[in-house]
DNA sequence: GCTAAATGTGAGCGCTCATCACATAAGGGC
DNA sequence: GCCCTTATGTGATGAGCGCTCACATTTAGC
């Protein structure tokens, strides 16, 4: 992927996010490298440095795209589904993503490098507003009514968070099945286990 | 802390830890740098290495030392305590802890630099059974009678870490207030709406 | 008390991020 | 067409990092 005709490459920014994303798909953000972006690029080592003030701004770029990619695997709206079965569905496409990129899923949450210690170094309006949609159709399908602050909403996201975070480092090893089916199987069927949370209220209550 | 007398240092493996678990509170785990930890205790930076194979051998035993720290915390046995009230607590010890240090619980769960991504260096066991007394007491209190693999046992402690981990990546920004102490507040409030995961079985159905 | 093992030292290799003055190309006004 | 401004890429370089090596020093076991 070195193409380049002349003394500009065209569209290094591009380049470069691209570059990153396959080094932190393959061997995770401690990987990208901004030398090894720039010769994937074939390019100087500092010319990175003109599309990006540091590193981090790189990693939150591919961070951004990553959150890019899990918005179109949750994005699901088919109208034959039932309201908890559109939650189970997001929630089940939310674990697979996190099961399948580990190492991206781990960027985009804090993982590594946008290290929340020191202050957000400039507001990437890209990485702000990358989890919201996501977060609007969590807030639909939990019975919220949209509402995004609703506990049942923060409950169904931190559910399949909380399962995703876990798994990926290791801390259900003997809990669930190593297998990655077998064990995005397991996680969805957890899921279901938390269902009553998100029922329509009165309707129960109503018929007995 | 560079209380040193001869050539020998006494216990530095012990001193690299203290001033690991130091540095990574303050600044995060990429602020733990092996020279810095040799300085903290007025030694070479080489010396390091008798003591750790690299340095995320020294990273995973402050990590192991967090785990006590949040075991600490979480133990909680008081006998007038309903099995519900003993699992908010547990959980609420647990998000006043990730909101408290939360640089050393990022490290704890993976965050930054166990890297999971080439395998596991060698089975560091502290680091390993860190966490089971808590995994232990939940599956206790979410009513799974012990059983560390039931679906209860794992929502609740998804949940909990969920939201911790949420907190900590600002991912709730706008969701819950920004104060730590009334964050945590809120946190807790929130937990409560998953209690009914938790109740006993049969008790409102054969009630009515 | 002597030898073997444990522990600490200092120099140094190769890598990293980031900055600098400088070189080259692209684009707008005339 | 041309010139000048701006954008973009280069190479050298500095400072910091993890880690290794041969070597010095202390402790511990026989």
């Amino acid at each position: 992927m070195t193409k380049r005709k002349g003394y500009h490459h065209g569209n290094l920014r591009a380049g470069l996010v691209a570059a990153g994303l396959e080094l932190v798909r393959k061997d995770g953000a401690s990987a990208l490298t901004t030398r090894a972006c720039a010769q994937w690029n074939g390019v100087s080592s500092s010319a990175v440095f003109r599309h990006f003030r540091d590193r981090r701004a790189l990693l939150r770029a591919v961070a951004a795209e990553g959150f890019a990619m899990l918005a179109r695997t949750t994005a699901i709206d088919d109208p034959g589904l039932t309201r908890q079965d559109r939650l189970l569905a997001i929630g089940g496409a939310y674990l697979r993503f996190a099961i399948n990129e580990p190492n991206l899923f781990r960027l985009m949450y804090g993982g590594d490098a946008l290290d929340t210690t020191d202050p957000d170094p400039d507001p990437d309006p890209d990485l702000e507003a990358a989890a919201d949609p996501l977060l609007a159709q969590t807030a639909l399908a939990a019975g919220a009514e949209g509402d995004t602050s609703d506990p049942r909403t923060l409950l169904a996201w931190s559910i399949v968070h909380g399962l995703a975070m876990l798994t990926l480092d290791n801390q259900l090893e003997g809990l669930v099945p190593s297998d990655p089916r077998e064990r995005a199987e397991r996680l969805e069927a957890i899921l279901v286990h938390a269902l009553p949370l998100f029922a329509d209220v009165g309707r129960s209550e109503r018929r007995g």
